[in-house]
RNA sequence: CGGGGUGUAGCGCAGUCGGCUAGCGCGCUGCGUUUGGGACGCAGAGGUCGGCGGUUCAAGUCCGCCCACCCCGACCA
């Protein structure tokens, strides 16, 4: 079974992360460089993601709608900083129904220009406001290298975008959804994530603040979880986005833009996956228990399974899947369902229908020592408990394992090695474009985040030694 | 776009100082035995050797051009 095995993860990650994907039935290349097929079993775990993050939209007050997956080009370029970030990236159909087009259009790499051209059109009163609309749906943007979830050529996404009487309520608005956002990641996906605000290199093209939540990754490198704009008045200004406020004065919008991506499945696979495969958070997860019935022949095939639909019914308030492939061994679908993350698996065999027992094991504890037999009885609420201690360990465990690698190096030479060995930099910075420039073409680290603003406390730059209140995180980066 | 690598069965690969009918493992199909940690036996199916051109009695193998994909950089959610 020489297939089935995976590269361990400690020394070859990236074979790992991609094997993984494509053993584990997540997705797949597609014929197109750089896109990818977005399996049944992947796209089942991006469902839970989006009914658990809708909720969140709908209790925050938004709704949701469907813009135009073409723009056309001269929308992007109303707004100079936006048409400057995403040119580079950008799909671009010149055809249309056997005819040049006049203008070009563009397959959307955000919507922030053809939602801003609506909005444009809909906002005349201060009645109006607040606009609150969420989006699913996909985006293209030309990447150049690309990876499976983390970084491919269309992904999909939803993308939040607010219109605020004021920068008050809108810079609220941002902040709330970052919270949603941290939130959902931790409790829900048990991934620990940073939540801070972008540098001015990093920031989001046309946004006059970023805020992101940065996760670390099972080889200590960052990736950004989801981000939240407060976009100013600049898409305002460029969309013409006004209202008359109370007073009876002409005033601009201030808009908000916040995403969250397929990329998440990306950050859970690497938070939480061992050399056995995926392990996924119970909460998320598309099957939480699986059943593999064990048995030798007919008659013990019929008391298996009888005790089998037994314990699955009274497992219906739960996701689970009864393998009962017939040509496959029990030892193979262990392994196989175990690759593919399933958080607890119960065994039926001969003698737990005679003890009316089950073997339970959870994928989250390695070996035998997950492993233990417990009583049909109560069944359901054993299951419910395993699951939430799941959940909680694999936060617990991944949470350690970041804070086992984020450092506070005193000087420069401190922090390359902390960077080139594999961890975070958590420093005092004096903003400087041009000293994190400089810090990035030596040792490839970027800030992630500025965790707080507003410090009360002051320091010593790291690099340039002058006095500072910020604190940031520096991290190599996907 | 720079540097490196790979294209041979669904997947992973061997075969490459030209040579006769292109092979191995896994997977797949059928039958039988198995089944509490990746089962075994027997019998099968499956290939324009990435493409085009050249050299040769003879090309998977040598030469030229092209294409695709992967890895490492620059770019990015």
């Amino acid at each position: 079974m020489e297939e089935k095995k995976l590269p361990t993860k400690e020394e070859n990650y990236s074979e790992w992360y991609n094997q993984l994907v494509l053993k584990s039935e997540l997705a797949d290349y597609a014929p197109v460089r750089g896109c990818m097929v977005v399996r049944p079993y992947g796209w089942t775990l991006w469902e839970n993601i989006q009914k658990t993050l809708d909720n969140r939209f709908k209790e925050t007050g938004h709704v949701n709608a469907a813009f135009p997956l073409l723009i056309p080009m001269s929308f992007l370029e109303k707004e100079k900083e936006h048409v400057e970030g995403f040119s580079p990236e950008l799909a671009v159909v010149t055809h249309g129904g056997g005819e040049k087009l006049e203008e070009p259009l563009v397959v959307r790499p955000t919507s922030e220009t053809i939602i801003g051209t609506m909005y444009s059109k809909w906002i005349q009163s201060y009645r109006d406001l607040p606009v609150l609309i969420n989006q699913w749906g996909n985006v293209v943007r030309w990447e150049m290298r690309t990876r499976l979830f983390l970084r491919t050529l269309e992904f999909y996404w939803q993308e939040g975008h607010t219109a605020h009487a004021t920068a008050e309520e809108a810079q609220a608005e941002t902040l709330q959804m970052l919270n949603v956002y941290r939130d959902f990641a931790v409790n829900e996906a048990a991934v620990p994530v940073v939540p801070g605000r972008k540098s001015e290199t990093e920031k989001f093209a046309g946004a006059l603040r970023s805020y992101t939540i940065e996760a670390m990754m099972g080889d200590t490198r960052a990736l950004q979880a989801g981000t939240s704009h407060f976009l100013g008045q600049n898409f305002a200004k460029a969309f013409d986005i006004k209202y008359l406020d109370q007073s009876n004065e002409l005033q601009y919008c201030w808009t908000t833009s916040w995403g969250l991506s397929t990329r998440f499945i990306g950050a859970i696979i690497m938070t939480h996956g061992d050399n056995q495969g995926l392990i996924l958070p119970p909460r998320l997860a598309p099957i939480q228990v699986v059943i593999v019935p064990i048995y030798r022949n007919d008659a013990e095939k019929s008391l298996v399974m009888e005790a089998v639909s037994r314990v699955s019914a009274e497992l219906s308030a739960f996701k689970i899947k009864i393998d009962n492939r017939e040509e496959l061994t029990p030892g193979f679908k262990f392994n196989d369902w175990e690759m593919r993350g399933v958080p607890l698996r119960i065994e039926i065999g001969p003698k737990d229908v005679q003890n009316n027992s089950v073997a339970i094991a959870r994928r989250d504890v390695p070996g035998r020592d997950g492993k233990s037999f417990v009583s049909q009885a109560g069944l359901e609420n054993t299951v419910r408990n395993m699951l939430e201690t799941i959940q909680s360990n694999l936060l617990e465990t991944a949470t350690k394992f970041r804070d086992d690698h984020i450092f506070e190096p005193k000087d420069y030479g401190e922090f390359k090695s902390i960077i080139s060995e594999g961890g975070w930099a958590y420093v005092w910075w004096s903003d400087s474009i041009e000293n994190e420039a400089r810090i990035k073409e030596e040792t490839k680290a970027t800030i992630r985040c500025y965790p707080q603003e507003d410090g009360q406390e002051e320091g010593t730059c790291f690099y340039s030694g002058q006095k500072t209140k910020n604190k940031v995180y520096f991290a190599r980066a996907y």
